[in-house]
DNA sequence: ATTCTTATTGAGATTGTTGTCAATAGTGGC
DNA sequence: GCCACTATTGACAACAATCTCAATAAGAAT
C-alpha cells in the first residue's frame, strides 16, 4: 500500500481520441525535427505535459505508439496521393501541378522521413496500404488510356516509379544534395515534370 | 583494489587498425541487415566475441564509432562515384553503366541506408565530402563540354540531381515501391540510363 | 628473462526507456 | 449528492546501453 504524494498540477482530462491525437501530432513532431530516435514516452509526454504512463494506458506500450503513428501517416499519405492522381485523371491539372503535390506530402507531410523510417527499421508491411492506392491507381489509368503508345502499363509504372522515388530521395536528402550543388529546392520537381510527359509518352524508337 | 575473475577464453590482441576494421566491418553489417538502431557497443562487440568496453577503448565512445563508420562509408563512396563519373567522361562506359554503379554504390554498398540514417539522425554536414566530389565533378564536365545545347551547368547538375536522388530513393524504398508495383528491381535503373540523354541533351524547345 | 607498452577485459556506476501497479481525480449518469 | 467508470498520475521495478576504472595479458623491445 505505497502512498502517493500530493498531486502539484490540476489534471486534465481528455476524451481518448483527443489524447491519442494530441500524442500523435507530438510524435509526428519529433520524428519531422529530430528524427525517429526523438519519438520516446518520455519526450512525447513531456511535449504535451502528462506523464509517459498514460501514454502506454492509450496505445498499449511504446510500439503502439510507434505503429499507431505510422498509420496515421501511411493513411494520410494515402488519401493524398488519391486525390492528386484523380485530379490529374481528370485533367485539372498539369504536370508540374501533379509532382508538386506529391513532392509537398513527401517533404512537409514528413511521408519521406516516414517511410525512410519505416524501412530502416525493417517494418516495410507497413507500407502495404500505400501499394494497394498505388495499384488501383494503375488499373484505373490502364483503363482509360489509348493503346497509342505501345505498352501502356510500362509507361505508367515507369512514370509512377520515377515520380515516387524522386519525390521521396528529395524529401529525405534533397536539402542537402541540392546545397552541395548549389541548386535550389525546387530544381527536382521541375526537372520530374518535364520528364514525366517522356515517360508517358516516348517519341517513338526503332520498332 | 578490486579484484578480476579468471579470464575464460584467450585474449586475441589484434594491432588497433585491424580491430577497428573488424568492428567497421560488423557495424556495416549491422546497419544494412537491422538499421541503425541494431549499431550498439554490445552488439558490435558480440558480434565480434570481443568486449564492449574494447570498443570504447578504440573509437573513444559509442559516438565515436557512428562517426567513424560514417566517415568510412562517406569517404568509399565519394571514391566509386569519382571513378565511376571519370570512366563517364572518358567514353568508357554506356549511360546504363554508369547508372548502374551509381545504383549499386547506394543500394549494395550500404551507401543509401547510411545516407538516411544520417540526414535522420541530423548530421546532414557529415555528407560535406560527397558534396565536395559531386561539384569538382561538375567542373570537370563544364570544362570538356560543348556549348551548343544552352545551359551546361544546368543540364549537368539536373542530370546529377536525377541519378543521386533516384539511386538513393532505389536503395531505400525501392524494394518495397518494386513489389507494389509488381515491378523488377532493375527497371527504375533503365528508366534512368535512358532518361538521362534527354537531360544532357534536351531535344531544342521553343527559343 | 625482464620490462614496457597497450590491447583487452570484468566489475560496477549511471542514465534513459519501457513497463507494472495501485492510488487518485475528473466526468457523466443516476 | 452519490456512484461507477476510466483517464491520469507517482512510485518503483526491470532492462539495456554507455562509460569509468583498475586489473590483466599479449607482444615487442631491450
Amino acid at each position: 500500500m505505497a502512498t502517493q504524494k500530493k498531486q502539484l498540477t490540476k489534471r486534465i482530462r481528455r476524451t481518448p481520441e483527443e489524447a491519442r491525437a494530441l500524442a500523435l501530432e507530438s510524435a509526428r513532431r519529433l520524428l519531422i525535427a529530430e528524427g525517429p530516435d526523438a519519438i520516446t514516452l518520455q519526450a512525447v509526454a513531456a511535449d504535451l505535459g502528462m506523464s509517459h504512463t498514460n501514454l502506454i494506458h492509450h496505445f498499449g506500450s511504446a510500439g503502439g505508439l510507434q505503429s499507431a503513428l505510422m498509420g496515421e501517416m501511411v493513411r494520410e499519405l494515402t488519401s493524398v496521393l488519391e486525390k492528386a492522381v484523380e485530379r490529374f485523371r481528370a485533367g485539372e491539372g498539369s504536370e508540374q501541378d501533379f509532382v508538386d503535390i506529391v513532392f509537398e506530402v513527401f517533404d512537409k507531410g514528413g511521408a519521406g522521413r516516414l517511410a525512410a523510417w519505416i524501412v530502416l527499421s525493417g517494418e516495410s508491411d507497413k507500407l502495404e496500404p500505400v501499394g494497394e492506392v498505388v495499384r488501383t491507381y494503375i488499373r484505373n489509368v490502364e483503363r482509360g488510356a489509348d493503346d497509342a503508345h505501345g505498352d501502356v502499363h510500362e509507361r505508367i509504372t515507369s512514370a509512377s516509379l520515377l515520380v515516387t522515388l524522386a519525390a521521396f530521395g528529395d524529401a529525405v536528402i534533397g536539402d542537402s544534395i541540392g546545397s552541395m550543388m548549389g541548386r535550389e529546392r525546387k530544381a527536382m520537381r521541375r526537372i520530374i515534370a518535364e520528364l514525366l510527359p517522356m515517360v508517358l509518352m516516348p517519341p517513338k524508337r526503332g520498332k
